[in-house]
DNA sequence: CAGTGAGCGAGCTTCCGCTTGACTT
């Protein structure tokens, strides 16, 4: 019986797309990449054309050797790997590797591991978008040649063993910076008022926060516009003349206030929610995910994989798995808390590919107590965060009264003017299921319960409360903060967040005390370097251009080697300034 | 003659992004 060879990267993916697939099929993994620019070469030939050349690393030799194989028992080869510039790569490679001309070899895409989606797409086969692959090409060179030749001058001039990229580097400087801006910060002191008012003739106590003066409105925060209570005496002053004020409610607003539910998660926002709600670090949280992904045995049902793909920028979920959250939301929390039609996410940040769905549970229906017992502690509190996220995502949105209340106090000619809000809960909707959790370091609002008020009514003052305050200044990166932020910036990608934080670490460049980064000073010496000779890719904006170069190159507009020259010739122009000028750093570093 | 030490030379470190084990902490 003649058989095709699928190729996926994933040897857990090749077991769910084969089932869907049926007999007439065999699906193998190349286990991501499996050949790469050699490890102890550049591998470019930078003078003729940034000719490359590859070679199969050591531990890829026995996935190639089992594809070769596979291949041989079966007839025709289908290249099924992502649909991204990485996938486009990989299967370009595999089909060269195992002797299928790259240009007429079939191709097979998806976003979504669903029986539907994977018949569908199986239907009508593509060929290679060569231009795809030669983007991805244009990309990994630009990295090697970054990497490999600013790496080597930092261990003759700095210490061995450093590193440089295009990714790290940026990442290292965001901490370095960050660091100096805390360094150089200096507090401005400033005042609040609150006063605790009760409606006259009666106890019950709330809060009012002084919003104007007679001299205007104040400053919530230095820099924000108003008068500043900048010093004790001038808070002072105005809580003397409150305590002999008179207060009335000047007016009451009453709203509606509806809020939806968080999208559902992708890779860097799982690990944000992991840190903050489990104290997981990044690499803690992927590891997690992926045996979450790989499966467990459930009795009765074999080994299932829990989730899907966790390394994702996508924030879409599958058709026919909305309708089963829909189904569940509606049977488990009754109809009020259902949607009429599904809720969909896009996805914001800058650079995503899009090649997955968002990460989610396989099925809803497997809720975390039916896979409890197959779960250790921390599988199943990860399990359980993606489950609530995601059914919460197919939940009616939460509704709050808002209330905000407007105070005159009036003393003699002096007119004062407090504000209290509130806000309490009619309907708990999505928040039922799961509520994001909240970075150290944002404040609470200060909104709580308020008694029923009207305009006009007479308040006493029971208490005047001065509080000093000072700026802060910016927090220092945690794991979660700085992916957030590499991913805003198009930096790096969700297969490699984790690694990310690690090589700073390896290298020496930074230390996590408390989960905060903080730079050492080899992290520093190699920040100011890079910074002085090459300012241009030590840049926050380097990545999100050469992207735009590479889509160029993929849209057909520009070629790989226009790309390459243009970026090389000036960056060895640096490098041979930097070769000259870049002095030996001397001092001792520990 | 055996052991020591200075001096020299060779070889290594490194990128990003895709993927799992294998193997220590």
């Amino acid at each position: 019986m003649s058989k095709t060879l699928v190729v996926v990267e994933s040897p857990a993916k090749a077991k769910t797309i084969e089932k869907y697939l049926g007999g007439d099929y065999a699906v193998r993994a190349s286990y991501g990449h499996i050949r790469d620019l050699p490890k102890s070469d550049l591998g470019v030939d930078v003078d003729h054309g940034f000719e490359v050349s590859y070679e199969v690393p050591e531990d890829s030799k026995k996935h190639v050797a089992a594809l070769k194989k596979a291949l041989k028992a079966n007839e025709d080869l289908i290249l099924a790997t992502d649909y991204d510039r990485e996938g486009e790569a990989i299967a370009f490679h595999v089909a060269s590797l195992l002797g299928v001309d790259p240009e007429h070899a079939k191709r097979v895409t998806f976003t979504e591991i669903t029986r539907d989606a994977i018949l569908e797409a199986f239907r009508r086969p593509r060929e290679i978008d060569l231009k795809l692959f030669d983007a991805q090409e244009a990309r990994r060179v630009l990295d090697r040649l970054v990497g490999y030749k600013i790496s080597p001058l930092l261990w003759r001039r700095v210490q061995p063993g450093l590193s440089a990229g295009r990714v790290q580097s940026v990442a290292l400087r965001m901490i370095v910076e960050r660091e100096r801006e805390i360094r150089d910060f200096t507090p401005v002191e400033y005042w609040s008022v609150d006063a605790r008012l009760t409606p006259r003739g009666e106890d019950r106590p709330f809060l009012a926060r002084l919003v104007s003066v007679p001299e205007g409105r104040i400053a919530s925060a230095p820099d924000k516009k108003g008068v500043l209570l900048t010093a004790e005496a001038q808070a002072a002053a105005h809580v003397d003349r409150l305590r002999e004020a008179d207060y009335r409610v000047a007016k009451v607003e009453s709203k509606e206030r509806k809020e939806g539910p968080r999208p559902p998660f992708k890779t860097s926002t799982l690990q944000q929610e992991a840190a903050r709600k489990l104290g997981f670090g990044a690499r803690k949280t992927m590891t997690l995910a992926q045996r979450l992904y790989e499966g467990v045995d459930l009795p009765g049902e074999g080994t299932v994989g829990l989730i899907t793909y966790m390394r994702t920028d996508s924030l879409t979920i599958a058709e026919a798995a909305l309708r089963e959250i829909a189904e569940l939301v509606r049977t488990e929390f009754g109809a009020e808390y259902a949607l009429a039609e599904p809720r969909r996410f896009k996805t914001k940040s800058r650079n995503a590919q899009e090649a997955h769905e968002a990460i989610r549970p396989t099925s809803a229906l497997r809720t975390p107590d039916r896979v409890a017992a197959a779960l250790d502690r921390d599988q199943l509190r990860l399990y359980t965060l993606i489950w609530q996220r995601t059914v919460a995502t197919q939940m009616a949105q939460a509704r709050f009264n808002q209330v905000g209340v407007d105070i005159d106090a009036t003393a003699g000619t002096a007119r004062y003017r407090l504000r209290a809000s509130g806000r309490t809960m009619i309907f708990d909707g999505h928040l039922r299921v799961y509520a994001e959790g909240r970075d150290d370091g944002a404040d609470d609002d200060g909104e709580s319960r308020l008694p029923e008020l009207t305009a006009e009514q007479l308040l006493s003052l029971l208490e005047l409360l001065p509080e000093q305050h000072f700026t802060q200044p910016p927090p220092r990166f945690s794991e979660a903060s700085l992916v957030k932020t590499l991913e805003e910036l198009g930096i790096g990608r969700p297969s490699t967040y984790a690694s990310i934080i690690s090589t700073i670490q390896d290298r020496g460049y930074v230390r996590l005390e408390d989960r905060r980064f903080f730079p050492n000073d080899v992290g520093e010496v190699v920040t100011d370097k890079l910074v002085e000779h090459f300012p241009d890719i030590v840049n926050v904006n380097f990545t999100a251009e050469m992207e735009e170069d590479l889509d160029e190159i993929a849209e057909g507009d520009l070629q790989r080697v226009q790309v390459l020259r243009q970026f090389y010739t000036p960056f060895a122009d640096a490098l041979e300034r930097a070769e000259e000028k870049f002095e030996r750093y001397v001092e001792e570093l520990d």
